[in-house]
RNA sequence: GGUCAGGUAGCUCAGUUGGUACGAGCGUCCGCCUGAAAAGCGGAAGGUCGGCGGUUCGACCCCGCCCCUGACCA
C-alpha cells in the first residue's frame, strides 16, 4: 500500500473501457496495462479491438502483443508479468491503469490469488481421461479426495475437476475451489464502465460489423498460416473461432459474422455478472455527462 | 375462386391413435468461476397448443365454420 494507487477500468466488451483508460492516463499521469487475455496475442488486432497506436494518443500501453498465437494462455504467467510491471511503474511514480474485460486476470493482479503449479504430463493424463470417460468418474474421485472442492465445483464441469485433481496430485493439498474475499493487495480503485443492455447489444453488433469491414477475415487467414489453429487459447477467441470455421467451409461469411455477434453478446453477459459481483467496483453512470471527469475524481479521491 | 400443406414457449420446430404439454434447440434472465477465462459449468422464467362453435364424462389432438401463412391450380 501507499504510493500511487493502481487503477483498473473494468466492464463488458464494447462498453468503452479502452478510450476511457487513455483519457484517464492522460489526466492523472498514468500508463495502461492490458488486462485482456486476447490482446496479449501478437497479430490479433482487428478481432480484439486493440487500440491503434494513434488511438493510444501517446499513452504507453503495456502487455500487448507479447504472446505468439500458438502459445496457451496462463493467468499465473500474466499475474507475474502484470505485477512486475505495476511495481515498476509505481516505482517511477506512474499510475498503472489496468484495462480489460478478463475478470479473472484483473483479480489475479489486484487480489491475493495464489496459483499452485501445473504439470503438463499430469494435466494431459487427466484431460485424456476426461475425454475418454467423461466427468463422472473424475468427479467421484475428487469427491473422495477433497469433499470441499467437490462441493464447490459442479459435477459436469470437467475443466475445473481436472484442474482440482491436478493441484491435489501435485501439492498433496486440497484445492481452493472458491475465490478469496475481495481484498486488494495494492491501494487500488476499480472503475466500472457499463451501458444498458440494448445499447450494449447494438454497440457489439456495430463493432463486429466494423471488424468484418476492417479485415478480420484476412487477419485470421494470415494467423492461420502462422499456427493459429494449434493455439489452444487463441483459436477459441471470439471472432477468430468463427472465422476459422468459415475458412474451413463450415459456415458462410455471414454466418460467421452473426455467430460472432451472438457469442459476443453472451460473453458480455458473463462479464457483467462477474464484475457486478465485486462490491468494490465504482460504476460510472451511463447518463453521466462527463464520465472521464467522474473517473478522474474517483481516482484522485 | 379452388386444391394441398401448415398455424404448439420470443424464434425454429417436436409431440399426444382424445385423458392434466415429458417437450427440444436457440433467445431472455440469473448464478458459479484460483494456471485455456473472449474458455468452462449450472439454474430459472416463458405456452388460453390460431379464433368461435360442436361431438364427448373429457379435446391441443375428432367435426363444422372463420382468420392467417406458404405452395400449387385457375
Amino acid at each position: 500500500m501507499g504510493g500511487t494507487p493502481v487503477v483498473a477500468v473494468v466492464g463488458a466488451t464494447a462498453a468503452g473501457k479502452s478510450d476511457l483508460a487513455v483519457g484517464l492516463a492522460r489526466a492523472v499521469g498514468g500508463e495502461v496495462v492490458n488486462a485482456d487475455s486476447m490482446q496479449l496475442y501478437a497479430g490479433m488486432d482487428v478481432g480484439t479491438a486493440k487500440l491503434t497506436v494513434a488511438e493510444r494518443r501517446g499513452v504507453p500501453h503495456h502487455l500487448l502483443d507479447i504472446w505468439d498465437v500458438t502459445r496457451e494462455a496462463s493467468v499465473a504467467e500474466y499475474q507475474r508479468l502484470a505485477r512486475g510491471l505495476i511495481d515498476d511503474l509505481r516505482g517511477r511514480g506512474v499510475v498503472p491503469i489496468l484495462v480489460g474485460g478478463s475478470g479473472l486476470y484483473v483479480r489475479a493482479v489486484l487480489d491475493p490469488l495464489e496459483f499452485p503449479g501445473t504439470d503438463p504430463a499430469v494435466r494431459a493424463r487427466l484431460e485424456a481421461e476426461l475425454a475418454e470417460a467423461g466427468a463422472e468418474p473424475l468427479y467421484a474421485r475428487l469427491a473422495a479426495a477433497d469433499p470441499a472442492a467437490a462441493a464447490a465445483i459442479l459435477p459436469g464441469n470437467g475443466r475445473r475437476i481436472v484442474r482440482a485433481l491436478e493441484v491435489i496430485e501435485l501439492t498433496g493439498r486440497p484445492f481452493s475451489a472458491t475465490m478469496p474475499g475481495y481484498t486488494y493487495v495494492y491501494d487500488a480503485v476499480q472503475v466500472g464502465v457499463r451501458v444498458p443492455r440494448p445499447v450494449l447489444d447494438d454497440r457489439i453488433d456495430r463493432r463486429v460489423g466494423r471488424m468484418w469491414a476492417g479485415g478480420l477475415v484476412e487477419e485470421v487467414r494470415g494467423l492461420a498460416g502462422r499456427g493459429l489453429r494449434a493455439g489452444r487459447t487463441a483459436s477459441r477467441a471470439l471472432g477468430y473461432a468463427q472465422v476459422l470455421r468459415h475458412l474451413d467451409g463450415d459456415w458462410t461469411d455471414e454466418q460467421a459474422r452473426a455467430e460472432t455477434a451472438r457469442a459476443t453478446r453472451r460473453f458480455a453477459r458473463r462479464q457483467e455478472s462477474w464484475f457486478r459481483r465485486d462490491p468494490r467496483v465504482r460504476w460510472l453512470d451511463h447518463s453521466d455527462p462527463d464520465p472521464l471527469g467522474s473517473a478522474v475524481a474517483l481516482v484522485r479521491r
